[in-house]
RNA sequence: GCCGGGGUAGCUCAGUCCGGUAGAGCAACGCACUCGUAAUGCGUAGGUCGUGGGUUCAAAUCCCGUCCCCGGCUCCA
């Protein structure tokens, strides 16, 4: 007997009945055999050493893919988990997946790990890799598998509730066997400990059993796994250059923004540079919206319950209200935690016509919400920020045109300030947490993933995860070391209409409802410049940057002509500042170049006499010597313009 | 909110375990130097050790409360 296996190339290789995925790869190359962790047989991802017994598309998982590192970081949580038992006898074990970049195992050894447990567990795990335990894998009955276990009861839970992904099945379930070690585990594995290679703890946390904050919580130790050291390293490389980006950080040394602890948690004052940042993009943001047929409105910061009462929000989103304050006599008030409500109003305060839809009403709307204490995080997540929020009331007719220029102009805006890659989430409801009848939430969903698919956006569905009012597009952009942000979010929504008895006149003199559209393209100005700041490391494009041009006079007798050059400097638009200080010109140009200011103009003898510059640019790197004065501020002026 | 780790000068951090009235670098300020592309030299000043209470002859250090931050969980623009 033979079985039939269709490589990657279309090529069509005989193998005798039984052949292992690792038979396969040693016959098409010594060096596959010895990247290969697994092989995937009709989509079937299986162990390198499990006999093959059907024909089919086979294709060789090596390490150094994405696939590949599941493989190996799989097995690495299971040798954290066997060195933990090792180590802490009396310790259960819960789940161990892996994830991006890494993986993490969830223990429950009654205490909290210390970074002195991380490093024993860490040595242990070196040891279980050097003796090259081999892993392999049996199926046993529902009974066996509980018997098997029965000391440990997250294992008993997974069998019972039949989590596949664990390796619980209905009739039985699959274990991984390495040395004394047994795992629960679906798979797959690389064939021995030996081919884990580089291995890393990262750190230990608390996390809640199956996520939820009702169960116990358990201690999860998070790692990593690569294909080498030098893989390895280039990930630790990275997350250096992460931390280096990080906005509270370059906030504090750039001068942006400050978190005083005064003020309260998840709330920032901007100083005067990271004033103009936000000044230029809050103008850009206005500009735009005015020049694509939005109308700019302005809303106070609190409102009656009543209004809230309307909305909805009292109702299904009190927990993320600030709570009320009490005035004339017992009125209650609430800060506003979204704009809707007063967009609404606006809508409804007079009678309208078909003729002024779509109407687009847009506000740069601060709001106030109430995060629980453990989440806030530097500006993306602060408990006060400004969203460029606009309710869009269109017919129902108008609607599906509406989203498309909508997204349009999203990507527009995107593209402005220098993000090229997007993704989105398509989120739909959750019929625990909404309101509105069936018929709607699927008409609304419908028009958003048609949108989605004219804009040629790739996106993901997101179950469950709408807002109460409708469902939802949430755009991420990928910055420039790869990480996902989400800034732009698109809402439809059929029930506010609803519940506000909105209504306008159309060409037939029937009363009809408009449908609402909720969107912010930045997402909130805050969490936008967080974003910026990261994908830039500060460093942002001059029609952003802060201080446009620094000039360095070279000594004390050049400052008259320093001050000409920047007057004619600021005339040209641009933001100047001159240098001053009592310091050497080395030291001066690297203060511009720390602070990442885009320009420097240095200004000598020769510069005077001949009304001259040099200049340095950010981008570039020596400097170019006796450029007219004239002609710097023209260069100068037209690369610190704004994209329109 | 939950688990763990923190809060010492404007910034980055040492000192805390083993209580004995605070220390460095950078920044700031002063003086000298007047300098052509990533740190000139010398000097000065600066801290109720997050905050409130307790223990003690004595608290940055030990105990309790509280605020704020960090890493996760959960949640989200």
């Amino acid at each position: 007997m033979s079985i039939q296996l269709t490589l990657p190339d279309g090529s069509v290789r005989s193998y005798e009945d039984g052949a292992t995925g690792l038979d396969v790869a040693t016959s098409i190359g010594a060096g596959l055999a010895r990247a290969a962790v697994a092989v995937t047989l009709d989509g079937e991802t299986l162990d390198l050493n499990r006999p093959l017994d059907h024909d089919g598309a086979l294709s060789v998982v090596t390490e150094n893919t994405e696939e590949g590192r599941f493989v190996l970081r799989h097995s690495a949580a299971h040798v954290m988990a066997q060195a933990v038992l090792d180590l802490y006898p009396g310790a259960t074990y819960a789940i161990g997946p892996p994830i991006t970049d890494g993986f993490y195992y969830d223990f429950d050894i009654g205490r909290p790990f210390t970074p002195e447990d991380l490093d024993r567990i860490e040595a242990r795990m070196e040891e279980i890799i050097e003796i090259d335990q081999s892993f392999v894998r049996e199926s046993l009955s529902i009974d066996d598998a509980l018997e098997m276990f029965s000391d440990h009861p997250f294992k008993s839970e997974i069998i019972r509730g039949v989590d596949e992904a664990e390796g619980a099945g209905e009739n039985e379930v699959s274990i991984y066997r390495n040395d004394a070690f047994v795992d629960l585990c679906r798979g797959p594995h690389v064939p021995s400990t030996g081919r884990l290679k580089a291995v890393k703890l990262m750190r230990s946390a608390g996390a809640y059993w199956r996520g939820d904050e009702n169960k116990p919580q358990l201690q999860r130790i998070y790692g990593t796994a690569w294909e080498d050291r030098k893989a390895l390293r280039k990930y630790l490389n990275r997350l250096e250059e992460a931390a280096k980006r990080d906005h509270r950080k370059l906030g504090t040394k750039l001068d942006l923004y400050s978190f005083p602890s005064d003020l309260g948690s998840g709330l920032a004052v901007w100083h005067p540079k990271g004033g103009l940042l936000r000044k230029e993009i809050e103008d850009y943001s206005r500009r735009t919206h005015l020049a694509n047929g939005y109308e700019y409105v302005v809303s106070p910061h609190v409102a009656k319950a009543d209004l809230w009462e309307t909305s909805g929000h009292l109702q299904f989103y009190a927990e993320g209200m600030y709570p009320a304050m009490e005035l004339d006599g017992g009125q209650q008030y609430y800060v506003k935690p979204m704009n809707c409500p007063f967009h609404i109003l606006i809508y409804k305060s007079r009678s309208r016509s078909y003729r002024e839809l779509p109407l687009r009403l847009f506000e740069l709307g601060t709001v106030y919400r109430y995060e629980r204490s453990g989440v806030v995080h530097g500006l993306l997540r602060a408990r006060g920020f400004t969203q460029d929020d606009s309710h869009i009331f269109t017919t129902f007719e108008q609607m599906p045109g509406e989203l498309q220029s909508l997204l349009d102009f999203v990507l527009m805006v995107l593209r402005d300030f220098g993000f090229e890659e997007f993704e989105a989430d398509l989120s739909t409801r959750d019929p625990e947490k909404s309101i509105g009848s069936d018929e709607l939430w699927e008409v609304a969903e419908a028009a958003l993933a048609k949108a989605l698919e004219t804009a040629e956006l790739p996106y993901q569905m997101a179950h469950g995860e709408g807002s109460f009012y409708g469902p939802k597009i949430d755009i991420h952009v990928k910055d420039a070391i790869g990480r996902r942000w989400q800034l732009s979010t698109i809402q439809l929504d059929f029930a506010q209409p609803e519940n506000f008895k909105l209504t306008y006149t159309s060409s037939e003199n029937v009363r009809e409802r408009p449908v609402m559209i909720h969107r912010a393209l930045l997402g909130s100005v805050e969490r936008f410049v967080a974003v910026l700041v990261e994908h830039y490391a500060g460093a942002f494009p001059a029609w952003l940057a802060p201080v446009q041009v620094t000039i360095v006079p070279v000594a004390d007798r050049h400052e008259d002509y320093a001050f000409e050059v920047a007057g004619d400097l600021k005339e040209a638009g641009v933001r100047v500042e001159v240098d001053t200080a009592d310091e050497t010109v080395g030291e001066k140009i690297r203060r511009a170049i720390t602070q990442k200011h885009p320009a420097i103009l240095v200004v000598g003898d020769r510069d005077v006499e001949d009304r001259t510059v040099g200049l340095r640019l950010r981008e570039d790197e020596g400097e170019q010597r006796g450029i007219p004065l004239g002609e710097a501020v023209a260069r100068l002026a037209e690369r610190s313009a704004p994209p329109r």
